[in-house]
DNA sequence: AAGGAAAATGACATGATGTCAATAATACAT
DNA sequence: ATGTATTATTGACATCATGTCATTTTCCTT
């Protein structure tokens, strides 16, 4: 709580070049994609030192993870809604309003998702990051789907993991596809599309 | 046809230092993936000059996408399947028996389409590659519900081009979970499970 | 004010890329 | 056959990014 008031100047002199770096680094991945973006470019725009970058980070993944902790964050809130509907026409409420509020996220954070997106197919331990935030939407959408197969309001003879991942995956598909602006038509129409198809092939 | 014969010794010495490289390449591909595989190494496995890659290549994209033809080829045919359907069941099993066919490619060639899925990430002329795979797959499922619609056997409200794209991101994500080697579940389990849903979701 | 510790620095070693002028191999004309 | 033109191959080189580390700078403590 109050640690931040002890900092003393040196720390704080260390936080500020840290901040710096995230700050630059920010603006050269977004100009530049991660490929293409390079760690002399971001101490150059932050004014320190080549070797400075190194005491403070692992390198350009290690950045990044950092400067994308707060979007991933927002993933996590988007999966904890809680679900336990009492109808059929109730969980294709909450459903929709969750597949909207996931492919919401890529509009508004586009930028940084392009960003995420080119680092997961060349950093391992980003797209661990992102297989992480898979795995809990996947996790609680199979947990949603179980007590909707014991309220006897879906289909019980349907594998609910495979089912929840066949759900997940066409969600994320489209969040990159409207990350990379490849999409016309507007997130609630895609949601209400999905979502139809979806929970009438899986509810009773 | 018979232009093969009419090749001069220095042409074949050229074709077979490419394919030498090419088989080099490969090993090389299939060892390191797409990131870590070096123009050097390669050369030195085909037992070459350096410069002489760059003659018969301009890099390692262009490489890894003569590699990749076969492959693509295979795909390119799964999605020709003709479809015209005289009743629900008998669409639910020609798609049932199409995503099959698409998933089994993930076990088949495994190897090659992780060197692929890597390479998607990294570089832009590969990623082209594999979207115009998924666009000529998404064309024609987008076709195929519209045929369904216009028989009457789907639903005719739902946006054909959006279910389409719906439906081959389940398959694309669990084709990628299986080159990856991700999923225990058997192929035909997989198929199964999606295809009953969708089919569920969209015809009447 | 001196000495010690934390933070920052940039020169360096390493390794990859793509280019190009030079060289080797082959074809062709006489 | 021999000389010349054409095609294929080569590896040294320029360029650029990475990560390390011995050194320097800045700040804290006593």
């Amino acid at each position: 709580m109050t640690d931040e008031k002890v900092i003393d100047k040196r720390h704080l002199r260390s936080i500020k070049t840290r901040e710096k770096l995230l700050e630059a680094a920010k603006e050269v991945f977004l100009e530049d994609g991660f490929h293409k973006a390079t760690i002399s470019q971001m101490i150059k725009k932050a004014n320190i030192g080549y070797g400075t970058a190194y005491v403070h980070f692992e390198g350009k993944e290690d950045i990044l993870i950092v400067l994308m902790e707060n979007v991933m964050e927002k993933f996590y809130e988007i999966a904890e809604v809680s679900f336990f509907p009492k109808t059929k026409k109730e969980a294709m409420e909450i459903i929709l309003e969750q597949a909207t509020a996931f492919l919401k996220m890529a509009e508004t954070e586009r930028n940084m998702m392009q960003v995420f997106e080119q680092a997961i197919g060349i950093s391992t331990a980003i797209s661990n990051k992102w297989k992480a935030i898979r795995e809990k939407f996947i996790q609680r959408i199979s947990e949603d789907i179980a007590y909707a197969q014991e309220s006897r309001l879906a289909r019980p003879e349907l594998n609910h993991k495979l089912a929840a991942r066949g759900w997940f995956f066409t969600n994320e598909m489209y969040l990159w596809e409207i990350v990379r602006n490849e999409h016309l038509d507007t997130v609630e129409e895609v949601a209400k599309t999905i979502t139809a198809i979806y929970t009438r092939g899986l509810y009773l």
